[in-house]
DNA sequence: ACTAAATAATACGATATCGAACCAAATGGA
DNA sequence: TCCATTTGGTTCGATATCGTATTATTTAGT
C-alpha cells in the first residue's frame, strides 16, 4: 500500500516523506485500535447491566465510587469529557432510578452535589460481580501484568491529550 | 484503599485475595484509561470535521478508504460494532452529503453495496490533512515508536474479545 | 457598592443510537 | 418443489447526546 522506500530519483526526501507516512499509519492505528476496543468493551459491559442502564450511568456511578461522592455535576462532566447538558441527562436518569441523590452545594448557590445512595453503592457492586467473569475470560488469554505494562503509556497519551485540549 | 498484605492473620488467602484485586484494579484501569482516550479523540476528531459530520461518518468513509469500497452495509456494521440499524441511518446521511453511492447488490438482491463518489474521497483527504497537526502536536511529546510498540498488545486485546463476542 | 463578565446548571430542539418488529430474498431440508 | 428458517435491510418508537440559548449566582473591576 505505502511503497517505502521509493527507488526512483530515491533522496533523503523519499526517505523522509514515508518515514512520515509510516508514523502517519501507526498513530492512525492505534486510534483506531483505541476506538474499536472501546466500542467492543462499551457493549459488552452495557449487556451485563440491568435494562435502561447504560454505560454512562455506570460511568458515573463508578467515578463516584472510586473518587468519593459529593462532586459537582461539572465536575463529573469533565472527567468523562461529555457537555455539561449531557451530564444533567444522565444524572437525571440516576436519580429516577434511585442510584444518586442530588443536593444543593453549600459553598455555591449555583451548583449542586451528587450523593450515592445505598442503591446506588449496590448497583456498583453487582455490576462489578456481574463482569467479572467477562474478566476472567479475558485474563486467561493476556496476563494482567502485559495490561499493567501498558497502562503508563495510556496515562501519558491521555494526559498529552488533555492538556492539548485547551 | 486496598490493604495490600495484611498483616494480621497472614496466611497465602490474604496474599492471593489482595493480588486478585489488584489485577482487577489492573483490568478496570486498562478499560478506564482507553474509554478516556477514546472521548478525547473522538471530540478531538469530531470537531476537526465539517458540520453536519461526525465521527460515525468518518468512521465508515475512512473504512472504505482502507479496505476498498464495495462493502454491503452489514459488513461495515460488523467491522464497527454497531447493530445495522445504526448504520442505515449513518450510510443515508452519508449518501445526503453526496459521499458514497449504494447500489444494488449483484451477488445477493437483498443487499446493497457502499460506493464512494469522488467527494467521499476529497473528505478524507480533507479530514486527514486537517487533523494531522493534531498528530504532530501528540508525537512531539510520545514518539512514535512508543506507540507502534503499545500496538501488538492492543490488538491481541481486541482479538481476544472479538472472539468472546459468540 | 455596583455593574460586567464568568460560571453552574437547565430547557429546548435537532440528530444519533438502539432494540423490536417487519419485509423481501436466499437457503436448506423434506 | 415446497415451505420453514435464516439473512440483509429498513421502519418505527424510545432514549441518548449534543449545541444553543436561558436563568441564577458568583467573581472582578471600578
Amino acid at each position: 500500500m505505502v511503497r517505502r522506500w521509493g527507488r526512483a530519483r530515491a533522496g533523503h526526501w523519499n526517505i523522509r516523506l514515508s518515514q512520515a507516512e509510516d508514523i502517519g499509519q501507526t498513530v492512525f492505528r492505534f486510534f483506531n485500535e483505541i476506538g474499536i476496543i472501546n466500542q467492543l468493551s462499551s457493549r459488552q459491559l452495557e449487556s451485563r447491566l440491568p435494562k435502561g442502564l447504560l454505560i454512562s450511568h455506570f460511568g458515573v456511578i463508578n467515578h463516584l465510587m472510586r473518587l468519593g461522592d459529593g462532586r459537582t455535576p461539572l465536575q463529573i462532566a469533565t472527567a468523562h469529557q461529555v457537555p455539561k447538558t449531557t451530564m444533567t441527562h444522565t444524572l437525571a436518569g440516576l436519580k429516577t432510578a434511585g442510584l444518586i441523590d442530588v443536593v444543593p452545594n453549600p459553598k455555591d448557590a449555583r451548583s449542586k452535589c451528587v450523593m450515592l445512595t445505598e442503591a446506588g453503592r449496590q448497583f456498583h457492586r453487582e455490576a462489578i460481580a456481574a463482569i467479572a467473569p467477562d474478566f476472567m475470560q479475558l485474563l486467561s488469554e493476556i496476563p494482567a501484568q502485559d495490561l499493567a505494562d501498558a497502562l503508563p503509556l495510556l496515562e501519558r497519551v491521555r494526559a498529552c491529550m488533555d492538556r492539548a485540549r485547551d
